[in-house]
This record gives C-alpha cells, sequence and structure tokens, in this order.
DNA sequence: AAATTTGGTTTATTTTATAAACTACTTTAT
DNA sequence: ATAAAGTAGTTTATAAAATAAACCAAATTT
C-alpha cells in the first residue's frame, strides 16, 4: 500500500485482537477468563489461541487444577512488539 | 463482545477501511486515483467498492471523461456514521 | 495491423472466521 | 450406582471474505 501501511492479518481479526488487547494488560489469563471478556464461543477461542500461539505472540500452557484441565496465555515479547507495530501501523488509516 | 464493541466487519477490512479513509479526506476520488494510493489491484478494488456501494457507505458514479469509462466515488453520509462508529468502537480495543 | 495500455468486471481460488459436533472428564441429582 | 448435566476444551465442517487470475471493450502506440 502506497499511503496505508499493512495490518499485521494475525491481529486484524476482531477476536485476536481482543485477546491481544486483553493479555496486553494483564499478566496472563485463564481461558474460561478470556472466553467471557471476548465473548467468543470456546471451539473459536481455542482455534484464535493456537494461531497466536503458532506465531510466536502469545505462550499457552496446559496444565491441572486440581481435575479441571487448565490453559493459561500470556502475551510474549514477539506479541507486545506486533501489537505496537499494529497501532501504529492503524493509525495512518486516521490521520486526518 | 463483553469488554470489547464489535467492530463493523464491512469496515473491518484493510482495503476497505483504506478506501474509507481515503474518502472520508476528500470530496470525491476516481478508480484509479484510490487504486493507487491503496496499493489494490483492480479486480480486488472493484469487488470491495461494490460491497460498500450496497451497504450504502459511498456513492459510486460511472461516466465517460471522453473515450474512457471513469468510475468516481465519494462516501456517503452514512459512510460517515459508520467510519466514526467503528473508530470508536476501535477505541475499546486500546484502551490502557 | 498487431501489440500494448487503460479502465475496469467477472469468475475462480485461497484463506479466514465461525459454528457445530465431539471428547474426556467431573459434579450433581435420583 | 447411575443417569443427566456441566466444564474445559479440541476437531471438523461450513460459510463468508479476500485476493488473484482471467477476461472484456475500447483506445493508443509501435
Amino acid at each position: 500500500m502506497a499511503d496505508f501501511k499493512e495490518l499485521d492479518p494475525l491481529l486484524h481479526s476482531q477476536l485476536r485482537l481482543a485477546i491481544m488487547s486483553l493479555l496486553m494488560s494483564v499478566e496472563s489469563a485463564e481461558f474460561v477468563y478470556i472466553k467471557e471478556k471476548t465473548g467468543a464461543t470456546a471451539g473459536n477461542l481455542s482455534v484464535q489461541l493456537d494461531k497466536l500461539a503458532t506465531a510466536g505472540y502469545i505462550g499457552v500452557t496446559k496444565e491441572f487444577k486440581g481435575k479441571k484441565p487448565l490453559t493459561t496465555c500470556s502475551i510474549t515479547k514477539r506479541g507486545i512488539e506486533a501489537f505496537e507495530k499494529y497501532v501504529e501501523s492503524l493509525k495512518t488509516y486516521f490521520k486526518n
């Protein structure tokens, strides 16, 4: 694009952006918490977390809390950088 | 979404957002000009302009300048409102 | 007069997003 | 003890979107 900067397609998705936004402001968050805050379905959330994890934007740990599975996510340095770059790129769409 | 506002899917697309951003700052713009400024291919641009026009976000007029076709676009009141609402919604992803 | 360019549109392909179905296990009620 | 319902997800299938490629009609250039 000539005047508008590229928007990282991984972040330019409503749900993934919400996930990242949330993880930006918190040290870590559990699957269920993210699900509630974003209003996503479990299936969709699972898929999108995978994509973010595969890109190295978030770290995901799976353990057991008592007898239930517990998935915890946190943003990585790389994720923070990508998020910040996305914000900068977005600005080129709103100058004026 | 609980904490994050819906992002109008019609605007949450890199190319359509660029088109709208551009049309926000100008009274009208020609197909070729938009194509250059956004870096889009003609085919993609044609399709996306159609979608914006169908939604009533932009007006499109097709005439002939001399012997060549000339497609001119301008944002509508409705388009301006949608754009502004999108900006407001986006902000919920960047508070903090 | 053949080849290229201009200004597009249409169709096809790929990618994404989303929903629906399923798994594995736990808790609650009967 | 067992059936029903709930939790915490994953996997698979479907729908929608983005994009590229092919095409069209006319004009211009070589």
